[in-house]
DNA sequence: ATGAACTTGTTAATTGATTAACAAAAAATA
DNA sequence: TATTTTTTGTTAATCAATTAACAAGTTCAT
């Protein structure tokens, strides 16, 4: 299928949580508008998105939840899962942890951590051990982990960069390490609660 | 002046704390182009946004740093400086705010937080208490607190929203409570790093 | 002094995302 | 049976964001 727009990804990956949660109210269908008004969005671009999707509804009932939901899973669940793992074990790190590990439905999946704290190191969170940092380069490649979730701050954090992208990481979510230097064909997502904040008090000032 | 767009304003919230660094290094000027290659952007955009912001270059030296600073906290600090509250002093709450209180250029204070835990309650930390949920209403009033970062995952989180919103909460940051219901006119921004990770899942594997 | 090398500032062009408009299908109602 | 209602699916129009293009200013080297 041809790439999705950027956006359309994002909304698809809502849908599929919000559709998971509606599918256990024993609904078997749904309309546009109303998983439309359950993510604050216009009715047109929530079926613009399931077109471009490559599924289809009904004209009297709606879509059907499950069909949707198996849909999604193709688009999105390429291949089986996407193993990403936590720079940081600390307090960020620990909830991140749990919080997706809660969720039935992702499709990305994390099986260790990793810390420099002599303290982090070696214990485990829901069964999911944290490394010592040295020992990153081998279990990325080990395990194939592509995506890297930053919760950590220090100084030298650009030397853990260059190690991780050397070792196979492709993309990077940036919580609270600062502005990190990348190559291109690397992804970055800047996710500073900072910058939220100040956008978000601009915009209730103006 | 002008409203700015959306993906100015945050832009300008990033280009501030990029500079405040760089002001450390007692360098007094700064490239378009350096200014761009710290936050990934093309220099084109960097000159655009300040040309919106109403600052103004050298044709030698680039931008001047003091000047660039000052005309961004004319721009993002309004009035003096809004109040935010987090609403879950977990570990997730308790790691955002000092990530917060460490900015020493964020022009959005948290003076206090809340949560529903009697563990939580009454606590402090640098500085900065934890109430009763059950206060929420009184205090937001008395410190016109606007904006609210949501950190708890609760059956009836929509209950606590609505109260929020009667008590003048203007803006919510979601990190894990779910969909929610707004009403028109209420700003939300939804930070749930499962999408993030969905999507760029997806950018990897297409 | 003159031209080369940079840079900013701004308009125009392009690309991407959202929203509007409406035909087509299906059931409900009169 | 004809009409109304409701919804999907899709194209066209609008709006927003990014990028390209380039004039104009400034310094440096010759």
């Amino acid at each position: 299928m041809a790439k999705l727009p950027k956006k359309t990804v994002e909304r698809i990956s809502q849908y599929r949580r919000v559709l998971a949660k509606y599918q256990t109210l024993s609904e078997p269908f749904i309309f546009s508008h109303d998983l439309a008004s359950l993510l604050h969005l216009n009715p047109v671009q929530v079926r613009r998105d399931l077109m471009l999707l490559g599924t289809s509804g009904n004209y009297r009932n709606g879509y059907k939840v499950t069909k949707l939901l198996q849909s999604i899973d193709e688009t999105l669940t390429i291949p089986k899962s996407t193993q990403a793992t936590i720079i940081g074990m600390g307090r960020l790190g620990e909830s991140l942890l749990k919080h997706i590990g809660s969720s039935p439905v992702c499709p990305v999946m994390i099986n260790s951590t990793f810390d420099i704290n002599p303290k982090k190191i070696n214990t485990t969170i829901r069964g999911i051990p944290c490394y010592d940092m040295t020992r990153a380069p081998e279990i990325i490649k080990e395990q194939k982990i592509k995506i890297a979730i930053l919760t950590l701050y220090t100084e030298d954090i650009q030397a853990i960069i260059d190690i991780l992208i050397d070792a196979g990481i492709e993309g990077f979510i940036n919580y609270m390490a600062g502005p990190i230097k990348i190559p291109k064909g690397i992804y970055l997502k800047e996710y500073d609660i900072r910058t939220t904040l100040e956008e978000m008090s601009y915009n209730i000032h103006n």
